[in-house]
DNA sequence: CCTGGGTAGTTCGCACCACGAAAGGTATCG
DNA sequence: CGATACCTTTCGTGGTGCGAACTACCCAGG
């Protein structure tokens, strides 16, 4: 129903929207076999370089500061992250990952992607490139946090 | 963190999640500004072009079937849908667009397309065919249900 | 040193969303 | 006609999202 541009088969907008719909699907299903939530899988794979306060972590993941408050609660709650109070800010919070939440974060962000990496197999190496750069560029264009590294 | 191939700026793992983030994102906040959820407004565009049963919409949408209970139920309480007795089978029903439904199916589903044709505002007419010729690749490979038409 | 404006994060209330197990009604087949 | 299968809903549970309001802390200016 999409109107297809110059030698389109399947309209852009169409393509992009199938491909999130995948994307979240299979993310979905891995974080499903690792025990988190989709939620607490991409908070796991944020905080893997570092801790973050609150107020970087939110507008990172495109949440409301009480989501991020739940979302953190029950991530604590499951022993995979913790709150340590920031010594430079008393209001301030970092929200670190604990050992066992680190161990949980590599081998969900491994599995992950390789789980990812299996969609365009299909493509050759030469086209993944190209892909790559293209997503990239729309990616930079419309400024997306870093939410996977 | 991850990998990159070939000439890849950004690995394309990475521009896949960044990629399926900004398109959530812009479909959630799309919803929002037209009175819906993401996920009922991804229910209106699915039955835009006919009625269908909750054994065909439960697939299609990934949905397990008592969510899928759920959303109707949600829509149907807001007018925007309605369950039809299947005429040829007692068991089962069709979910329909109701008159109002299916007039927010249309400008959120127009709106919804144009702002993310906008999101690939910066490539030119050519990369935008090649990136959907790439992203439909993908798609067909992987099976994904027809999401967005 | 005090204060007002701003920041950081939490609480509360609410609605939405996801799933699995179980149940009720209907269809089909031997 | 009875057994099995299918269709959908109900129930219980936990997770998720937001806005408004609140508490505690920070900081620059007077």
């Amino acid at each position: 129903m999409v109107r297809a541009g110059d030698d389109e088969k399947m309209p852009m907008v169409t393509a992009l929207v199938r491909t999130a719909f995948l994307v979240d699907a299979v993310y979905a299903q891995a974080a499903r076999e690792h025990g988190v939530t989709a939620q607490q899988g991409q908070l796991l794979c944020v905080l893997m370089a570092h801790p973050l306060g609150m107020s970087d972590l939110g507008p990172m993941l495109g949440l409301a500061k009480s989501s991020l408050t739940g979302l953190v609660d029950r991530s604590a709650r499951r022993g995979l992250v913790e709150r340590v109070p920031d010594p430079s800010d008393g209001r301030a919070v970092q929200v670190a990952l604990t050992a066992s939440g680190a161990a949980l974060a590599e081998t969900f962000y491994d599995d992950t992607c390789a789980r990812l990496a299996e969609l365009a197999g299909r493509l050759s190496g030469t086209e993944r490139g190209r892909l790559a750069g293209l997503l990239a560029r729309v990616v930079e264009a419309n400024e997306v946090p870093a939410v996977f590294d």
